[in-house]
RNA sequence: GGACGAGUGGGUGAGCGGCUGAAACCACAUCCCUGCUAAGGAUGCGUACGGGUAACUGUACCGAGAGUUCGAACCUCUCCUCGUCCA
């Protein structure tokens, strides 16, 4: 959530820094209104209610003397009336404010590249280069079926489209990955969590993806929680609400998860194979930080996924996104991308990013900051999404007749 | 699914409808003492949002929400969670 101090004391520049990502500066100036108009609603209510407490006191003093209070009755009922008056008044401006407040994206740091979409993000480097064919690569999915490692028509069957069903070698590996990836992490200093599938409104509400994206979750059905559609969701929220030592920080976790999503607004890209499914199985950096210290952790994290694609020797290149490719709570993200032959192109495999104090006013993570209490920042990323991982050994790996050689790094993780 | 019981500050744990934002102990912090010394003492020590240069001060919060009352941690209702017993 935005920090309505800041908008209030350094108006312009805030808004100017939104305005970057599109953020509209009517609706901050409205925000910051709303804001100013809260706080001389709070003062007048809290001005009725320190008045009633004083009368209640006086009032228990009376009874105690055995006087009589049917004076002090009646100014206490006059005043109770003013005082559920100021009280609606204060709650409809609470809650005017904090919709809105929810909905302000964060603010892009300063060296995040303008821009409008995916196609202004900006190259930082490329890691190995894709080896040259003798022959026309494959897709995925034509690999995947030709092997008998993944049925997408079985998947379709037992779900709905963006399902798919993995056998034999393309379910081991698949497990073999998530093992690999875990233990890479592990040395890391990640420590392995493993979390819920199924999270609660408040949690959401905590990470950012309510109550925006509510179209993307899949939520069950008469009740408040929802399929996550990220392990970033539950890892980042375990600690929502709490005031960490600063000695225990930073917090460097890891974890497994399938996660769901509906894909609304993606109707008609990547129908075919398994780059976008409704689950899918991610492996998870977050880190909870202070916040002198979450650039450092987010260049690890960005090393730890890159250095998981080297040690499968997948060539790949990070990016940094642009404003307008930049998530709704990131304040800087990077993507690394995978080298598929068989489309010629590098996909996002993952996405690693800074939130700074984003989440953590929302989700209300703090830290013993000294004597004061200070926002933590939090930071996550993928490491790496299975499924692609998978599309990309198959297409990278293969040989003219179709078959894929197995990443050695892997082998001892399939009984090879 | 049913019947009880419980949910209080970092922890343990008191709490009569007003004098309780909350005893006590532990932990923690700062300071003092240094021949009872693997000790003793003093003080401080929740969070959020306001006001004040500051000392300080206002409001709210005792699982969540609603109600009764001039006044609720304490009474009533609903919900959640955790125990125990029953099915």
């Amino acid at each position: 959530m935005i920090d309505l101090k800041l908008l209030q004391n350094n108006f312009e520049e805030t808004a100017s820094k939104l305005m970057r990502k599109g953020v509209d500066t009517a609706l901050l100036e409205n925000l910051k209104n709303k804001n100013e108009e809260l706080k001389v609603a709070k003062i007048n209510f809290e001005t009725l209610q320190a008045a009633q407490n004083s009368m209640s006191k006086e009032f228990g003093q009376l009874m105690r003397e055995k006087k009589d209070v049917t004076e002090l009755k009646q100014k206490v009922d006059e005043n109770k009336i003013k005082i559920n008056e100021a009280l609606d008044v204060q709650r409809i401006k609470q809650e005017e404010l904090e919709r809105i407040a929810m909905s302000v994206a964060n603010i892009p740091d300063d060296n995040v590249p303008d821009g409008a979409d995916e196609n202004d993000n900006v190259e930082i480097k490329k890691v190995l280069t894709p080896k040259e064919f003798t022959f026309t690569p494959k897709e995925h999915w034509e690999l995947a079926e030709q092997n008998g490692w993944i049925d997408f028509e079985r998947g379709v069957k037992l779900a709905t489209s963006r399902f798919s069903v993995s056998f034999g070698m393309g379910a081991k590996l698949e497990r073999a990955l998530i093992n690999f990836m875990l233990n890479f992490n592990s040395k890391r200093g990640f420590e392995e969590v493993s979390v819920p599938a199924l999270v609660n409104r408040t949690a959401l509400e905590g990470t950012g993806q309510l109550p925006k994206f509510e179209d993307d979750l899949y939520k069950v059905e008469g009740q408040e929680l929802f399929l996550i559609p990220t392990a970033e969701v539950p890892l980042t929220n375990l600690y929502q609400d709490e005031i960490l030592s600063a000695e225990e920080l930073p917090k460097k976790m890891t974890a497994y998860t399938s996660c769901f999503r509906k894909e609304a607004g993606a109707a008609g890209r990547d129908t075919r194979g398994m780059i976008r499914q409704h689950q899918f199985h991610k492996v998870e950096l977050v880190a909870i930080t202070k916040p002198e210290e979450s650039d450092l952790i987010f260049d690890e994290m960005v090393a730890c996924a890159s250095d998981i694609l080297s040690a499968l020797k997948l060539p790949h290149r990070l990016v940094t996104l642009c404003t307008g490719d930049l998530g709704f709570g990131a304040a800087k993200t990077i993507d690394i991308e995978v080298w598929l032959p068989g489309q010629a192109t590098y996909r996002e495999i993952s996405s690693i990013s800074n939130t700074r104090e984003f989440q953590a006013r929302r989700a209300k993570i703090r830290f013993k900051d000294g004597k004061k209490n200070s926002m933590v920042h939090t930071l996550n990323g993928s490491s790496l999404a299975v499924g692609r991982t998978l599309v990309a050994i198959m297409e990278n790996n293969q040989n003219e007749d179709g078959s894929i050689d197995i990443p050695e790094v892997l082998k001892p993780y399939l009984g090879l």
